[in-house]
DNA sequence: CCTTCCAATATTGTCGACAATATATGGATA
DNA sequence: TATCCATATATTGTCGACAATATTGGAAGG
């Protein structure tokens, strides 16, 4: 166990709950694997009390499952979740895309055209793919997600999906979408956002988002994410 | 404290997450007070652990909100989080009633087209006009949201949208929409779920849930709500 | 050798008590 | 009288132990 991070939060229940997440994303914790609340309380050096909610705030946040006396297990991924998830956050970017067409200012339409060209120069030198890739990819998605003022879907997008969605993203690394190919989409819904047209922003989002569920659907089933994670 | 329904779940936790969802929707704690967790507690005649996994809970269903070291409060309503809330069930409910124009089924059809016809009837004999409108409604709209077939969506919106949406209903129980009006609504939207027409379904279902929240936004204005909510 | 049942073990659910933090009370001072 | 500060009180956060339930392992019987 290295803490990496010294995340000194209010309450043992809130460090746990960001612990755990992060270590079920990062694939610390296997999927589908049993969760044992005497082995991770003693593992993390707290009582089973604030583990036990971190815990149910976990469930709520789709990355365990628990079953009442048995006990929790990480989720294990597949496709059909998977697809469910995207086409929620399909319905929900969508409409945040709309809503940012509506609410966004002059200011933050130009620090976004900056992002891009700043992924653009990542990727015209081959440096740092993965980051451009990865975390610009986030970045720009969770900035549009914000521009959207609507604090209900602001929360179920980056607290509820984005977990989960990372998980997804994580455990298909290889086959990743072109990311020429996503840094054009994100043009053209930028563009639309800017100049004010919500509903063709809102079909882009949608059609971005979309691309992205079907090309992670065939990395699933080329790896065959969901064998062998027994995990007992 | 009258305890109505004998509700026996498997876990002190569930039971207490059930019965203060029903409490706080149905105002039994009324809107911004505190809440004591030793006067709750001896109340349900439980201990803290318990109740806590359960407060847990209903701030992630965005009943309750929690402060650290300082306590936990109900939610106030406001017409900013309800006309975020009503946005987002647009974006999710619209998706659903596309989705569920590809995957209902025939028989499924024969079923909604019957109950909007007991509805019709509940208004033509001018009984029950509550029923019909609160209840009808609400099983409508949860018959199309699980015709879509997409567990996440029905989880987020059965369980963490819901709860609020019948609290702002309640609260603006007077001025409501006019239920012949809404039922006109449901006839059109089912009318395309059963033409497969997705794009026009979720077309009619956002026109439909948009009008509602103009309707309920207007209710509060005049009822002015969130007044003198110090439940202190 | 396999199945079934029972006992032993381990894990989860719940409780009461203590520690840490916030709120309320009351007095001193300007 | 109002304001500030210190003390006292109450509430939340955390812990360790016990009770209830599930799982495991082995013995008995077919």
């Amino acid at each position: 166990m290295d803490k990496v991070t010294q995340i000194k939060s209010a309450t043992l229940s809130d460090d746990l709950t960001q612990r755990l997440t992060a270590e079920i994303v990062e694939g610390v914790l296997p999927l589908g694997s049993k969760i044992s609340e005497p082995e991770l309380a003693k593992r993390y050096g707290v009582s089973r009390g604030p583990l036990r909610e971190a815990l149910v705030k976990l469930e709520t946040l789709g990355l365990i499952t628990r079953t009442a006396n048995v006990g929790a297990r990480v989720i294990d991924l597949n496709i059909d979740d998977l697809l469910d998830t995207y086409t929620l956050r399909e319905a929900m970017e969508g409409m945040a895309a709309r809503l940012a067409s509506e609410l966004i200012s002059e200011q933050e339409v130009t620090e976004l055209y900056k992002l891009l060209d700043e992924h653009q120069a990542h990727l015209d030198s081959n440096h740092d793919e993965h980051y451009a890739n990865q975390y610009g990819n986030e970045d720009f998605h969770l900035r549009i997600i914000h521009a959207s003022q609507n604090k209900k879907l602001i929360r179920v997008l980056t607290q509820d999906l984005y977990a989960t969605i990372r998980m997804y993203r994580r455990y298909t690394a290889d086959s990743r979408p072109d990311p020429r190919q996503a840094l054009r989409e994100h043009k053209a819904i930028l563009d639309a956002i800017a100049n004010r047209e919500g509903d063709l922003a809102e079909l882009l989002m949608r059609r971005h988002i979309s691309r992205a569920a079907n090309l992670l659907k065939k990395a699933m089933l080329q790896n065959s994410i969901s064998q062998g994670n027994t995990g007992q």
